[in-house]
RNA sequence: GGACGGGUGGGUGAGCGGUUAAAACCAGCAGACUGUAAAUCUGCCGCUCCUUGCGGGCUACGAAGGUUCGAAUCCUUCCCCGUCCA
């Protein structure tokens, strides 16, 4: 009757390995899927997020999407939210020193952390768990005798410690410790499998050997590349700007990533949707047989993450809205409006804004400069017509709605009251 | 603890008493082109005010003081970073 409960081995496995960087060591996954599947029992699998911001990105989901993927399998998925191992910080990657963050940033992260997570994973089968739990007891005796498990020349291994050693970069001893205290959440989940980003291979292995010395079987090891952000060269990250927040609106989402290099699109195709290898392959065949256009391929991809964040009809206003204004030149569905009216800033009491001013007021700009550096170069319509005198002035003494365009990108109503 | 070297706009990095809101490059933004993008070309790229002018004001070269008609540039102290020595 067990045999019933996972599907085949090799079906999971063929699941599981979309998308991933390594798998170390994969017959041990192997391994530990047979045993599951004899006994009845499900991996418990296990991803560990610090809570360091408010946000989640679609960089955030590779991982997630993963945890998920060993969820529909019937596996155990434990979301770990590292709070107390977030006030440590994670060097990896990181050139400087993150500044320390308080109890309540954590905690305030952590929540909005967990409301985003649910848009992935299934919310009733997913254990939570916070490091805190286990390392906030930690006495300095514990701790020592943690240290002891570890070989200060392996931890010296790892690229990172070893290029800042080499160019006598600065190495804080917090930093050798951050691994070792995940390990302990490692343990104390007993898991199966890890997932990690690529970049936290190391941590991830070092979890697994010190599983090992508390007499566990040790984990596997699987990774999942980075994310590229959206400009095409650096990973994803709210701190560059090149991301896409999972709680944008539906539109802003699509947009975005319409706006992707072609070359982009395939590695977002493979990480952010349920798209096979082997679908991603023959589609990308296509384009390079000319057969399929790339353009459809991207508004495809754009309306399934859509899709994945604000359902199905949300996805496909966004397309339509986003066809007409891009392909067809024409005002989308859901341009957004904004009011302007008479005595509604400093100044406004006359009845006269000056177009660049009005930009500024409406948030259409970030500064009066840069609204009349807009205007100047002719990036401004009002009502379909060019206006390019950052002077030009919009009477507030008269109600109606102009149509406003700024910049391709950016079209709003705006009512004037 | 000591001896040097250094901290410049989002990044790299020039300038080392005035014509410097600060070269150059990258990134970014806008326009043209396009398939939406890339590539390319063009323009812009601190903030603000108005009488929109090669206009006025304010802020900016780690921090604070000082010298000078005038300082990113010189001096003093402090902070931070790196190298070498102990």
């Amino acid at each position: 009757m067990t045999e019933h409960k996972f599907k085949p081995v090799e079906e999971q496995l063929a699941y599981i390995k979309k998308g991933v960087a390594e798998i170390i060591p994969e017959p041990e996954l192997v391994a530990k899927l047979e045993a599951s599947r004899r006994s009845g029992k499900p991996l418990r699998v296990y991803l560990g997020v610090d809570p360091t911001a408010p946000d989640l990105h679609l960089g955030h989901t590779v991982v997630l999407r993963k945890l998920k993927h060993f969820q529909d399998l019937g596996h155990t998925a434990v979301f770990l939210i590292g709070d107390f191992s977030a006030m440590i910080g994670d060097p990896t990657g990181v050139s400087e020193t993150r500044p320390p963050l308080t109890r309540e940033q954590v905690d305030g992260n952590a929540k909005t952390y967990l409301e985003q997570v649910y848009k992935i994973l299934d919310r009733e089968n997913t254990e939570v768990r916070y490091n805190s739990e286990w390392l906030s007891k930690m006495h300095a005796e514990d701790v020592v005798r943690l240290c002891g498990r570890y070989q200060l020349a392996r931890m010296l291994e790892r690229e990172d410690f070893r290029s800042r050693l080499r160019n006598n970069q600065p190495i804080s001893v917090h930093e050798l410790l951050y691994p070792l205290l995940t390990a302990c959440d490692a343990v104390e989940l007993k898991s199966d499998v890890e997932l990690g980003a690529t970049e936290q291979k190391f941590n991830l292995l070092i979890h697994r050997d010190i599983q090992r010395e508390y007499g566990l079987a040790g984990q596997v090891a699987l990774t999942m590349p980075i994310l590229v952000g959206l400009d095409g060269q650096r990973k994803m990250s709210k701190s560059l700007g090149n991301y896409v927040g999972i709680t944008e609106e539906s539109y802003e989402m699509f947009k975005k990533i319409m706006s992707i290099s072609d070359s982009l699109m395939w590695s977002y195709l493979e990480l952010l949707t349920d798209r096979t290898a082997d679908e991603v392959r023959s589609l990308q065949q296509n384009v390079q047989a000319g057969t399929t256009h790339p353009k459809q391929v991207k508004v495809s991809l754009a309306s399934q993450i859509v899709r994945d964040f604000h359902g199905e009809q949300a996805a496909r206003k966004a397309a339509s809205s986003w066809e007409r204004q891009f392909s067809d030149r024409q005002v989308p569905d859901d341009a957004p409006v904004k009011t302007l009216s008479k005595g509604s800033y400093v100044g406004s009491e006359q009845g006269k804004v000056y177009l660049s001013r009005a930009l500024l007021q409406i948030a259409a700009a970030p500064s009066r400069a840069e609204a009349e550096r807009l205007i100047k170069h002719g990036a401004v319509e009002l009502d379909g017509a060019v206006i390019k005198d950052p002077r030009h002035e919009i009477d507030l003494n008269v109600p109606r709605r102009y149509l406003l365009r700024v910049g391709k990108k950016n079209i709003f109503y705006l009512d004037v009251r």
